[in-house]
DNA sequence: AAATGCCCTTAAGATAGTTTAAGAGTAAAT
DNA sequence: ATTTACTCTTAAACTATCTTAAGGGCATTT
């Protein structure tokens, strides 16, 4: 059930042959994981490659006044990683927790490796997830430098509009960059028109 | 003279023995390119993954109003590319232009292919390109959400320390998300401590 | 040498976003 | 069932940033 989806998944970019899905489905781990449980700590050196089959994560930085500030929702059907801090083997400066219960399935580092060794389907297939992110990040940047908070906002409810209606309006301000405060007056503003 | 620099860039990643130079050097074109001058415009597809050699280049946005957004700024010892444009072959909503005068190599997509299929090792240096930009933009998004302009010059300062000398203000207020003149007033009030 | 264009700065007034405080509503914990 | 914690909203005062306008300094073009 839940390879299923990680199947279906691969699907949009290279489909693997039944062999593909075996040599990868005996490397991954299936695990539950509970709302507000932390699958990576800052400090802490991610292992995983990990892909959300059901659930939410955030993944947050927490700056020196102990204010969260959220760099990305990561909902099933998308893969959660922290590249510098995994390939590097370097300690993560950001946490990423669960904001429902979630299943997920991991990968670790060598089991990746011998992946992208054994086949080149596999490198081919998380290079274009990695790639995918990259557009969503330089567009998110774009966004931060040329929009103000109310067109991030739109911006936003119009690109993931199931996942707006999921997150309280606290995450979501967190991850515009804003206060709920000011969240709740461009929402306001906005619902007058 | 600029394929060794190149060379050097790789040595930081795998470096490449004798065989794989050559495969390399051979699939490269060189090109001078004046100050002012385009190498990717706004709706053309981007052909190219383009290492620069000497000089600096501006990637940047215009937005409805005709404004431009700085992007990133890309000098010498660096890799240039539009992921979503050269992988999907999509128009790029960006343009590419030379701030200084400018030797790049440039290398095509098939070709660029090719050399994924022949050798893993092409493949991974290339990854750990991407990943290192990742890392890059993560960093900013963190910022652009989470500091004040003042801080993000001062990071940008540390960071790009030869960059931010050779730049005009108005070009790293762009990138900054700020207006010139605003610029110019943290300057001032930084250069009162 | 004059003219043009680009860059940097200053300042006043406007707008966008934050802070603090408070209250009401809803979900979670005991 | 009650308490506790979290979420959303409102408003007033404050701070950050933008807009407009203007002037001076270089560098480049004519």
């Amino acid at each position: 059930m839940t390879l299923e989806k990680l199947f279906a998944n691969f699907d949009n970019y290279i489909p693997l042959d039944e062999e593909e899905r075996e040599d990868l489905s005996k490397r991954l781990a299936e695990r539950k994981v509970k709302r507000r449980q932390f699958i990576l700590q800052e400090g802490d050196v991610c292992k995983h490659y990990t892909f959300v089959a059901e659930g939410c994560f955030k993944k947050f930085h927490v700056d020196k006044k102990g204010t969260e500030h959220n760099l990305q929702f990561i909902a099933e059907n998308d893969w959660i990683m922290e590249i510098d801090s995994f390939y590097n083997e370097k300690p993560s400066r950001v946490f990423i927790e669960a904001l429902e219960p979630s299943v997920i399935l991991q990968i670790t580092k060598p089991d990746l490796i011998e992946l992208f060794m054994s086949n080149p389907k596999f490198n081919r297939n998380f290079r274009v997830i990695i790639e995918n992110r990259f557009v969503e990040l330089e567009n998110r940047v774009l966004q931060a430098i040329s929009s103000t908070a109310e067109e991030r906002y739109l911006t936003f409810l119009n690109q993931y509009p199931k996942l707006s209606q999921r997150l309280p309006n606290t995450q979501i301000a967190s991850y515009l960059g804003i206060t709920p405060e000011f969240l709740s007056k461009i929402r306001k503003e906005i619902s007058k028109r």
